[in-house]
DNA sequence: GCAAAAGTGTTGAGATTACACCCATGC
DNA sequence: GCATGGGTGTAATCTCAACACTTTTGC
């Protein structure tokens, strides 16, 4: 995020880190926003971020920043775009490298910031206006995780460590805007070897699915869709 | 590039882009790259780059490199990855956004400038030492290349306005790095509706190869292996 | 007429899609 | 016993890979 800039002097140039935290809950694909304070963007709403610390990788401050608002790490984490136009931010030359995460929704507790009105989650097809050229971001950001989940393994991050191949499915769907056959969802994971059947059923009022795990909960590329 | 910065003060970040400009010639796969006179990195090899102005996008500091460089513009380019860990370079806080262009082998003219000893071009598969973080660079760039020029139409950018199928497929085979069935190749690009016979023959020794261009040199996204 | 590159079609295998019925559980 | 979601197989289509011979030109 870019809001926390002061005026600047010219030449100098500042990086600034933005996050587009994704996570499928209710049968919808959400990300985080705050609610600015700050003039000309008040009440508007944006991705969380901010500034990178002298000492601190790009990487790293994605990271920290991921850490702040939602309290989780581990999940996966990739350099979206940067964005470096002029007149992106009306405070002062701010770069801002794009970072979007995958994360499961449960147990998330969002932390508001006295720097915010307000945190918390919008589903992509139905978003609020936004700061900056953040809807240039959020559209790019879509795209690519739809993307991203045809030809890599990375929903593991969205999904907890159990899941039944309903859920697995629901968020493909989800992030994909399209119902998919079951029997061929089936078939076509099975056969992957991404996941491994768990020694559990889910408790629930029907029949028990069986759960699974991934095998390995690191990014990895293979086309799944 | 990044050898241009001086000592810098404490919270000074600077922004610079990285160039991998590609082309196609003599059966391989080239890239540019400058010697550099600055210290540590004396007589190493880098990709040509430099630090972006206050009043200047990213976008165009790259494709002011860009002219600078080679002379060319109108070609593709494209955002690569930003590459942010703090001790990337000794001279001081560098943030570099790399970025590659392809460009046809025809007409190129090398410009030297003062500040380097020398400039060149070199086959990706057999690269000299590199300076700071660009090996890990160079990799990526022909990753995304790669994966690229199997999406997308982007090769119109890396033949001349016309060009036999045989030179087409021969751009193919050197980026991929692996032969492809001519047979194949005909079939599909012409299925694909990106291409169109031009009213021109080749001249040569042999049977004339009939010559086509592209319908749109603009990007676009479609499978084409 | 021969050397060199251009042009073209068919077949088999594998992958993808479409589609419907039985099963296990809670109530 | 019935409502609800879980689980599975097959047939048709499409796509991709493999493969060899004929044509046109320059010399």
């Amino acid at each position: 995020m870019t809001q926390r800039i002061g005026q600047q002097n010219k030449g100098d140039i500042k990086v600034a880190v933005d996050l587009i935290i994704f996570t499928v809950s209710d049968d919808s694909l959400k990300v985080i926003l705050i609610q600015m304070k700050k003039i000309p963007f008040t009440g508007k709403w944006a991705f969380p971020g901010g500034l990178i610390g002298d000492d601190e990788s790009i990487d790293n401050a994605a990271k920290r920043e991921l850490k702040e608002k939602t309290g989780v790490a581990d999940v996966y984490l990739e350099q979206l775009y940067t964005f470096g136009d002029v007149e992106r931010d009306p405070y002062g030359r701010v770069v801002s490298v794009s970072y979007f995460a995958l994360i499961p929704s449960e147990n998330i507790n969002l932390k508001t910031i006295d720097k915010y009105f307000d945190i918390g989650w919008f589903d992509i097809t139905n978003l609020p206006e936004l700061a900056y050229d953040h809807k240039k971001i959020a559209a790019y950001a879509l795209k690519r995780l739809q993307w991203k989940v045809e030809y890599a393994n990375v929903v593991y991050s969205l999904l907890p460590r159990y899941f039944s191949l309903t859920e697995m499915q629901k968020v493909y769907e989800v992030i994909l805007g399209r119902k998919l056959d079951r029997r061929n969802f089936h078939r076509k994971v099975k056969s992957l070897g991404i996941i491994k059947p768990a020694n559990k059923k889910q408790i629930g009022k029907h029949r028990p699915a069986q759960l699974y795990e991934f095998s390995s909960r690191k990014p990895r590329i293979i086309a799944v869709l």
